[in-house]
RNA sequence: CCGGAGGUGGCAGAGUGGCCAAUUGCAGCUGACUGUAAAUCAGCCGGGAUUUCCCUGCGAGGGUUCGAAUCCUUCCCUCCGGA
């Protein structure tokens, strides 16, 4: 049969742009629904400090939302991707693509044109075309063995087992245990990647990209604001309460960001507020420069400058455009 | 005004005669990233030329020395204590 190819909204770029905001416009305008690509709203309970609440002011004045499984409703317009884990599992990219495409599917059947908001770089590639090594399962015993290995000892368990994988390797990575120990565990298995690339590649949507940016400066003092906010709207009790529900600090630690660093507060290794905020805000400025780096390589994307006052107008002509 | 401590690169903070353009942390910049990606990792970080080259440089000026951020001296400033 000849299928149409999907139409697929993307809206991309660092955090603090108003990604989101935007999405719920267009969603509005287009009947649309939302998707998260956002590798830490999927847990359930890190609300404040993902951004699920978008801003403030949605919840004070607008504040017509509620939580479903898997999605939340804002004024009648579903955001998906959200809540769909408990935080002390982990959550990988390979269930990110399971999940979205259902969502996805389903949006689709409805009529509906899905709208994917990402933040993180990596999902949205894996769901868009595919990750090779993507169905190569964790296989948490080697790992476990892996870890204790010092990184000269990595190093070598990897020229031995697969010099070919070590030989494709680039510098920084050859130094950075993590992918030294998904190479080992890729080179252990007998999946080729050709076999899990076409496990998970689709490839039958027509997207249109739509990317928002901002000078830096700007950029960073949104962000600065927007910590600042965070913590008046509870980000801190938010953490608390994880942590009484059973989320380890440890674990918080790996959710990186907000979670790590106010793990690191309630533990008493920060001690006063004002160092706390500064260190927030910078980990964040470090967070959307490697964003920025993600996306910049990313193909057919139009910018915005959210700046330009005109840019929802622009992006909405242009959607139009390409929609209907 | 007296006594004490001190002024180092955007900030914090080492260095106390040559190995110092100056440890380190933060901030900043660039980049990598094929199942933890808000993670993880690499590089740069006074200016310029851009393989061990040049210039400016550790509050300011002067001095000692082959050589000073480091010693002496004068001045300016900050902090603490006393008047």
């Amino acid at each position: 049969m000849v299928l149409k190819k999907m139409k697929l909204l993307i809206i991309l770029g660092p955090t603090s742009t108003g990604k989101t905001d935007l999405a719920l416009k267009l969603a509005k305008k287009f009947n649309g629904e939302v998707i998260a690509c956002d590798s830490r709203q999927v847990y359930v309970g890190l609300d404040i400090g993902t951004g699920k609440l978008p801003g403030g002011k949605w919840k004070m004045e607008n504040g017509k939302w509620k939580k479903g499984k898997g999605f939340w409703e804002i004024n009648g317009i579903k955001i998906w991707m959200y809540d769909v884990i408990d935080p002390k599992r982990q959550y990988t990219v390979y269930d990110f693509v399971k999940d979205a495409n259902q969502v996805i599917d389903g949006i689709i059947a409805r009529g509906k044109l899905p709208i994917i908001v990402g933040g993180t770089g990596l999902y949205l590639k894996a769901v868009l075309s595919g990750l090779p090594n993507l169905a190569i399962p964790v296989n948490r015993k080697l790992r476990k063995e892996l870890e204790k290995l010092s990184l000269k000892k990595l190093q070598e368990k990897l020229q031995k087992i697969s010099p070919k994988k070590w030989g494709r390797m680039n510098n920084s990575d050859r130094q950075n245990p993590r992918r030294l120990i998904r190479a080992v565990e890729i080179a252990s298995t007998d999946f080729t990647s050709e076999e899990s690339l076409r496990a998970t590649i689709r490839g039958d949507f027509n997207t249109l990209k739509i990317g928002l940016t901002a000078p830096r400066q700007v950029l960073y003092q949104r962000i600065d604001e927007r910590v600042v906010s965070r913590i008046y709207q509870g980000m801190i009790e938010e953490v608390k309460q994880l942590y009484e529900s059973g989320l380890s600090f440890k674990r918080m630690r790996q959710l990186g960001l907000e979670y790590g660093i106010l793990a690191n507060y309630l533990e008493g290794k920060i001690t006063n507020e004002e160092e706390l905020v500064k260190i927030l805000q910078g980990e964040i400025h470090g967070f959307a420069r490697r964003q920025i780096t993600w996306f910049k390589k990313e193909k057919n994307v139009l910018w915005f400058d959210i700046m330009d006052q005109n840019f929802p107008g622009e992006v909405e002509k242009i959607v139009n455009r390409w929609y209907y």
